[in-house]
DNA sequence: CTGACGTATCGACATCTGTCAATATATCGG
DNA sequence: CCGATATATTGACAGATGTCGATACGTCAG
């Protein structure tokens, strides 16, 4: 299993030089975890929160999913290190962490 | 099937607003063509050649896979938009389109 | 026309992935 | 301790995906 921990270590810009086997897996592992809609619109949904976080227990409704289904959908993100996690008594709180999006972003330029 | 052409259209940031279902479909669409290490290292390769582009007779063995393989990624590529595809003789020439991913990267934006 | 070569398609197969219902785990209020 | 609520895990299943060998298609040289 990739460790998509080290984007920035691994991922020079797609277009500039020949990517290694290593580094094409471990950047594939990394649009793997976005290539969902229902990982995007729960991206998309937490960030448009009030600090960008947002509880669990609100996220299955507007999805359209069941909870497992959901729950699944947010451990995938926050394997990938897309989300925060945070536990608060009963409720889990999921914020965004934007740097691996950057890393993404300059990893998917010339 | 999502059509990837309108990824301008239809995606705005994916942290600034909620997606719908289709704006999601289809940046999830592309995401997914790109999510592939075969598919990465070709584009990379063939960024690599003079002009931006290369036979495909040149790009079987440096990806270690067999013909039909890469014929196959190099159509999910060229269908994503991600490739023009060009014919000459027995040869067919693919060069990179650098848009849609810039388009993905402002997708990937806050 | 024929053979050679590059490319595309087909069929088959194993694996991965998204989904759900059922169930387990965790935390709290009383 | 008990019940209620939020979350996670498990097992099952259908569908998608990556891969290959075999084969078809296109194009050119002779």
């Amino acid at each position: 299993m990739k460790l998509i921990q080290d984007l920035d270590a691994c991922c020079t810009p797609l277009l500039s030089s020949p990517l290694s086997q290593d580094a094409a897996e471990t950047l594939a592992a990394a649009l793997q975890a976005l290539a969902d809609p229902a990982r995007l619109r729960l991206l998309s949904l937490i960030a448009a929160c009030p600090g960008s976080e947002a509880c669990g227990c609100d996220l299955t409704a507007p999805i359209g999913l069941s909870q497992p289904t959901v729950s699944h959908h947010l451990k995938v993100l926050h394997e990938a290190g897309l989300l925060e996690r945070e536990r608060r008594g009963k409720w889990v709180y999921f914020r965004v962490r934007p740097e691996p999006l950057a890393s993404l972003r300059s990893a998917l330029s010339a």
